[in-house]
DNA sequence: TATATATTTGTAATGATTATAAATTAGGAT
DNA sequence: ATCCTAATTTATAATCATTACAAATATATA
């Protein structure tokens, strides 16, 4: 009933990536940092670790990972680009006044789509727009 | 009980904006023309009517559309904004094949989203991405 | 008509992402 | 260990969508 911690390495290598300095230091930034970073955040975060690290590699990194299925790609926003380590099925709400993205769980099979019968669905985005309970105090 | 058909000029005027030759031509091609369409598809379309046309109108026409919430703003793929007539709620889905842009009915209200509560909520969007039926066939 | 204001236009600037080629790294063979 | 090859990373240039800006044009008012 113990659930194996999956490390970073293995995450990689189960799918075939070789598991480059580089490649290891994006996926345990996302692992450790489940904030929906953009490329800027995972750049500058890594920098003390990786004096020489271009832009270019976590670009390429990041859509490595989302070919294998390791991250997901959000865009809530035009031009604000975003990448998510959790690939499971769930909505995202983004305060328009602190920025801060949120997680919330919803059950999207649930609800029924008049009008795309015999359509092949891929995938499915949720996304809202709003005012956080935090700043909403304010 | 008879619906009155609200010309583009009354819709503008409405809303305080001036209905410019532009403006006017803009909207009426979105209300003729329910495809989602991108800045460079309008652009493209008015360009006999309108031979000095700039893209910047296009541009300028169309944010002060979403400010006035005579349309909205569809961001289903990084780096391909469009543009919606319909500000009602429904779903979006993009068939990957051919990459039209269908609409689907949806309650999104009937779904709770557990993890927001006390937010405030602006507007919600549902995007699916798939293969849509007249391309699944061949 | 003259004048002020709003709108449109053309062009430059911005910024994010991709493309490309050189430099570096890593691993295997000798 | 050295050599060789392929993969990866890096730096830089190219691309493309959008915005900024100022000049030109159109519209409204006196
Ligand atoms: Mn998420
Ligand atoms: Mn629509
Ligand atoms: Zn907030
Ligand atoms: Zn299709």
């Amino acid at each position: 009933m113990r659930k194996v911690i999956e490390g970073v390495t293995e995450m990689l290598l189960n799918r075939n990536i070789k598991p480059s300095y580089q490649r290891i230091k994006v996926l345990e930034y996302m692992m450790n940092n489940r904030i929906h970073p953009t490329v800027d955040q995972i750049y500058s975060a890594l920098q003390n670790d990786i004096p020489t690290l271009s832009k270019s590699t976590i670009y390429n990194t990041l859509n490595l990972f989302i070919d294998a299925g390791l991250v997901r790609l959000i865009t809530i926003e035009e031009n604000e680009t975003r990448y998510d380590i959790d690939t499971s099925n769930h909505g995202h709400f983004k305060c328009v006044e602190c920025g801060e993205i949120y997680d919330f769980s919803i059950n999207i099979d649930d609800l029924e789509a008049k009008g795309i019968s015999n359509f092949k669905i891929n995938d499915k985005n949720v996304y809202f727009r709003g005012v956080c309970s935090k700043c909403h105090k304010m």
